[in-house]
DNA sequence: GTACTTCATAACCGCTTTATAACCGCGCCG
DNA sequence: CGGCGCGGTTATAAAGCGGTTATGAAGTAC
């Protein structure tokens, strides 16, 4: 995933660049709107962070000059108090806005959200892999005919990391980044934890896994069959 | 279409004046508060431009006038470092605001994004979905057979947001844009109150909401049947 | 002006979800 | 054997969420 984030405030734009950096995400820098057009047309991205008040081209133009050739996801940076301008950009076709100062966290839970929303859009339905269907609108899984199953919102990331590289193992660290986002080496006790909830909610007998298997030493993965 | 444009200097009236006639706007010109106030009551135009500081009545006493009569769009104008009597201007219910200097282009973009926005809004007529009919003459709700159930401006954006995405869920963060069109911490809270009130007035057992229903961690959702 | 409605702010409750931590069992290898 | 890493399990604390109620400010009607 490639980011495209444009600001003028070089402070900023490293704090942001390395918070998405830790998550895994590419980033391509801009400090002006000009070399962010440049930039986008250049790097193709799969969403964009744009500062409003930038010197050369606005956000506001950046925004418009992206939603010209494409649909990524937008997110558009504003200082405290200049709230007025978010009616604009959320004209302009921005998916979201973020007020400053902000912390990493928030802005990582946003672009995971929007890039999950652009994701879903994209894939217009649920995702379908063998016999596990993954409901995306009820925030549900359904296994073979069975009932629908819900799924919290860290479960269902945690299936969505799964389904997408179906029958294959997912290393640990990795599915980490893709639910939380933000998790050192260190954290794997939420990852047994999550897994221990999901395997109560859809496994048979929770005891002898048949979907959700351990794949010793690199991590999890799911048998779709 | 027929713009009101108030403002005490002559150079920038006149420019004003000549940039909206050129795209084939119709201009009724006051370089006064008070003649602003007139001049709407006697012409009846489509929108309004104007500016803060004018003798006779300030911007904001023409602004609110015209508010308690009409719902056109008004766009303010001040001069840059004034900033903050924008905030003062948009409670008094203007729709958009320009700092001068500004170019002609900008103004007739604003100004053609605030006649469309408007005439979308007017367009709306009643709307329906299912047993919901949502009156914007009336600012009511119509369940089913039931009677008319009169909402506040709040409770109607809520239906109007909901009901443009009938039966699915509606994110929190979008209805608080939508609603409000900001969102920051502490609106959740008017959110939760929002919909409390709302499923009072609409829901035959508000304790057990039919039409308003709760979508887990998404947000809300408005079944029609 | 007063009375009434609407809206904002805050606090509280009950419940679910998530985070932190400790313990268990097993295989591995020195 | 005994320490250690790893995965699984259990327990408990913290955080979040949705619902409700209370209260005061702001606006509107009379």
């Amino acid at each position: 995933m490639k980011i495209l984030v444009a600001d003028d405030d070089p402070d900023l734009l490293d704090l942001v660049a390395y918070a998405l950096g830790q998550a895994g995400y590419l980033v391509v820098k801009a400090t002006n709107g000009t070399a962010a057009i440049q930039q986008f047309a250049a790097a193709a991205p799969d969403a964009a962070i744009l500062d409003i008040n930038m010197p050369g081209a606005s956000g506001f133009e950046v925004c418009s000059a992206i939603r010209g050739r494409s649909t990524i996801p937008v997110m558009m940076l504003t200082a405290r108090g200049e709230e007025q301008d978010l009616v604009r950009a959320l004209d302009l076709g921005a998916d979201d806005y973020l007020t400053k100062p902000f912390s990493p966290r928030t802005l990582l839970a946003r672009v995971r959200a929007l890039l999950r929303r652009a994701q879903l859009e994209r894939n217009a339905g649920p995702l379908v892999s063998g016999r596990v269907t993954l409901d995306s609108e009820a925030n549900a899984v359904h296994i073979g005919a069975g009932q629908a199953v819900p799924l919290t919102k860290l479960e269902f990331r945690l299936m969505q990391a799964l389904l997408a590289q179906a029958g294959r193992a997912v290393n640990s660290d990795r599915l980490l980044i893709l639910v939380w986002g933000h998790r050192g080496a260190g954290d794997r006790q939420l990852l047994k934890q999550l897994v221990h909830r999901l395997r109560q909610k859809i496994e048979a007998n929770p005891a002898v896994p048949q979907l959700l298997q351990t794949a010793p030493v690199s991590g999890y993965k799911l048998v779709v069959e």
